[in-house]
DNA sequence: TTGTATGCGTTATCAT
DNA sequence: ATGATAACGCATACAA
């Protein structure tokens, strides 16, 4: 690869007005600067982002930190993340935490070491005490769905109780009373506030939770499945069931459907994310709209405003889940 | 941030030893090491990777160009690739391509001035010549799901054109003999080859193609929606379709619900890739099987070896899909 | 407007 | 086994 300094050898001018060329930092004559590009072109040379980031302290590039690569959600999250830098020329670079303390711990600690200028973070594991720290280290980074009452300038949030209430709140108008849940992990700070919000609903219908209709699962399809088993087997009655994300509704409605069971008619099911592919599922399904999407934009927003001073004057920063009626319930 | 001068000032040592006991390339003194680790540890110190990147040209980290960071395919991709580099630790760096030529090179050019120690691609629109010359570049490489015979080597690829033949053979063997068939576009490599295997199974039964019952899609699930649409309102009769992928197959299914054609009694649909979400249909989708799983492994671990001189033997570049039948055929 | 010189935080090549 | 010191490729303060 061609260097800074051939460039400049072969145009006959100085490193330094090269790089000026580069960054337009200051203005360059147009007769030289024609020089300089011509060389550039004629080397094919690409400068080497590496050296400019030591030498800069800047990077252009923005580090992620998501639970997980695949999934439906992180995937439509870091989509749009890199769709608004890329129009702006930016970079991400993406790392995955694995819901695991450590884990994320490196990460962010890896992205920090490739200097990036920002950092977007959906971490899961990592105590609020770690997150403080971090930002007294002056990083700025956006927290994605979870609130830290100390740093709530950096937060970015769904209200997930209010998306727990919803779903349920809809069961409760449909006329069911017996209603059970499926919830997340419940140390997971969004898995918790969703069931904080069914809770509540049950409560201002003046129902009483009746904990033996409660399953705690792993956010995952095969959770759902046997979550739904479960429940089941206590031979409990119940007519709908809240599933604290999409994944688990789906594998309730697979389970539902081996137990024989008419999805709505016998149970009525809802999920929460509203995930791409939430209406693949038959019966459709009925869900909350976790908005992947304006929260992605909304953090790269938060972004190019604080970190590259672009004006951008309006950023939300709690988001409302809605009610997504389909046919599960 | 810390640096290796100031742990070495710490410890009463030179930088060079730092180093030394950081990279373990040469004996350093017990009682030296522990000191300099005590130092390390006070100050928690972390080394800055650009820096390193920069001073020993090599970067711990592996650039990965996918079309979409979206979607279950390329999510799954990219988590398995992302797990075998984590358990070594190396690192990735995940760019997106948008089926688009400029920003596959620029995403291209960026994970090379990053200085990534080599890319793992699935890239659509760029040339082969393009290829070529990056492979002359000395850049270690591997392509997948695309075959550029003259970089043989660096090619890691499924049998489309094989699955594509099972696809509409296994509709074949039910009986039926009027095969719609919904493409991805004919542009990319893999919508081509599928297509091709299709026309061949039917040849092998000695079928004639009907030009009308064929339509180009986009592999999204609206382009299966309105593919099935059009060709319903064509008038022609057909018993079976045969989609190039998965989402294409579920809009298909939305649409055939739609149309009230019961599957697969009036209408056996097939799709391709076998995503996460296959079964989540109603019914539950029939599909050929591509194996991202044991590719993007495969992808890893052929950089493990020849980049990093990992031992390992098995070296798989040509994967066979897998014909899995559920219930929608 | 352009050139010179220094530093960014490491690795690596010499010595010692 | 350890210490100087020169790269690495570029940005930038300072001079000219």
């Amino acid at each position: 690869m061609a260097t800074i300094y051939e460039v400049s050898e072969r145009a006959g001018v100085s490193l330094a007005t090269v790089s000026r060329v580069i960054n337009k930092t200051v203005p360059v004559r147009e007769s030289t600067r024609i020089k300089v590009e011509a060389a550039m072109r004629e080397l094919g040379y690409r400068p080497n982002s590496v050296a400019q980031s030591l030498a800069s302290n800047r990077s252009n590039s923005i580090g992620i930190v998501v639970s997980e690569l695949g999934g439906p959600f992180y995937g439509e999250l870091l989509s749009r993340i890199e769709n608004e830098f890329r129009a702006v020329g930016k970079h991400v670079i993406i790392a995955a935490g694995h819901s695991n303390a450590e884990l994320e711990r490196d990460s962010i600690e890896f992205l920090q070491s490739r200097n990036c200028d920002a950092l977007i973070l959906h971490v899961e594991s990592v105590d609020d005490k770690y997150l403080e720290d971090l930002a007294a280290t002056g990083l700025p980074f956006v927290l994605i769905n979870r609130m830290v009452p100390s740093i709530a300038e950096h937060c970015i949030t769904l209200d997930n109780e209010q998306g727990g209430f919803l779903a349920t709140e809809h069961l409760l108008q449909l006329g069911h009373r017996d209603i059970a849940y499926i919830s997340g992990p419940l140390w997971k700070h969004d898995a918790e506030e969703r069931y904080t919000g069914h809770q509540s609903a049950l409560a201002s219908y003046g129902i009483e939770e009746d904990k033996t209709l409660f399953y705690e699962g792993d956010f995952q399809e095969t959770g759902g499945e046997q979550g739904l088993a479960h429940l089941l087997a206590q031979g409990k009655k119940f007519t709908a069931l809240v599933c604290a994300n999409d994944e688990m509704a789906a594998g309730a409605i697979t389970a539902a459907h081996e137990a024989d069971l008419a999805i709505p008619e016998q149970l009525a099911v809802i999920g929460f994310d509203n995930i791409n592919f939430s209406h693949y599922t038959y019966p459709k399904l009925t869900t909350i709209d976790y908005p992947v999407a304006e929260i992605g934009e909304m953090a790269a927003r938060w972004v190019l405003k604080r970190v590259y001073q672009r004006p951008i004057d309006d950023l939300e920063v709690l988001f409302a889940p809605q009610l997504i009626v389909r046919d599960s319930t």
